[in-house]
DNA sequence: GCTTGACCTTTGTGTAACCCAAAGGTTTTA
DNA sequence: TAAAACCTTTGGGTTACACAAAGGTCAAGC
């Protein structure tokens, strides 16, 4: 396979392939007649591999390593086991993060439709988020500021 | 205030504030005597406010737009929760998105719990995320690699 | 046979939001 | 007064690519 047959295999783009080549996640031979890269079967499936990965929020460098424990003929398993093992508690505080913040925008969004085009008091940059933890009390509303 | 004593104040690293400088997105004056910067309280303003909006996902560009609409004159509001708007779905998506990891991840765990340090397959790089989608079909466990 | 367009090559630059180091001036403190 | 702690600017590093330039290669059509 060349860059881009491997590329469209893998539902990525050539300079992805390109990348991870450069960086020796993946192996490619040289045709002898233009010096085209080429790929074989077991670079689909390190591509592969590595998008699942990133999706898991592992780097390149964690898939690097995992690659040389498995090429040195240890199991990876182990070490895969123990970075998920510290990547669940990191996912779950993002998830809470995102959560609450979440929250809030939909908050402030609820709070901002019952209002129209409510213009911030003179001091202020802009007070949906400024004042993000009491958005009630928000671009005058409340009839404090009227 | 001095780079450091805002850095601190707001809870910050005097790079952080020195980029927020160089950016454009906050002011300083410079003390005449010793060319150092001099931040006063809006720039406090501004720096916690930006805290705020990257944490709810903004970028220092959208930042900065803000922060001109808010300087010529006009409110932001309208601007901000146009953001928010687009954002929310945004998040969701992204939870949602961490949250079927987490259900793998977690999964993949109590799987490989049960069986110890299984050693994967011969031609698998780590079936764990390999085989990500059938976590139960892993390492050989399940009776059928043995 | 040759041009055109689509592909390949390497090299170098840009992205986002900073972090860090170097080299040198300043201020504070012991 | 000298060291510690701060400030300055400049420039390079980080991550995972994207993109452009300059040039070689290949398949297709005329």
């Amino acid at each position: 396979m060349k860059v881009s047959e491997l590329a469209n295999t893998a539902n990525v783009t050539p300079e992805t392939i390109r990348h991870y080549t450069r960086e020796g996640l993946i192996q490619a031979n040289r045709n002898p007649e233009n010096g085209y890269h080429q790929y074989d079967k077991e670079a689909l499936r390190k591509v592969r591999f590595i998008q699942q990965a990133r999706e898991l929020g592992f780097s390149l460098k964690q898939v690097q390593d995992i690659f040389e424990q498995s090429d040195s003929g240890d199991s990876p398993c182990p070490m895969v086991r123990d970075l998920l093992k510290q990547k669940v508690p990191e996912v779950k505080q993002q998830i809470a993060q995102l959560q609450s913040h979440l929250n809030k925008m939909e908050a402030a969004l609820s709070v901002w439709d019952q209002m129209q085009d409510g213009v911030p008091k003179g001091h202020s940059i802009c007070c949906l988020i400024e004042e993000w933890d009491k958005p009630d009390d928000c671009c005058g509303n409340g009839g404090k500021n009227d």
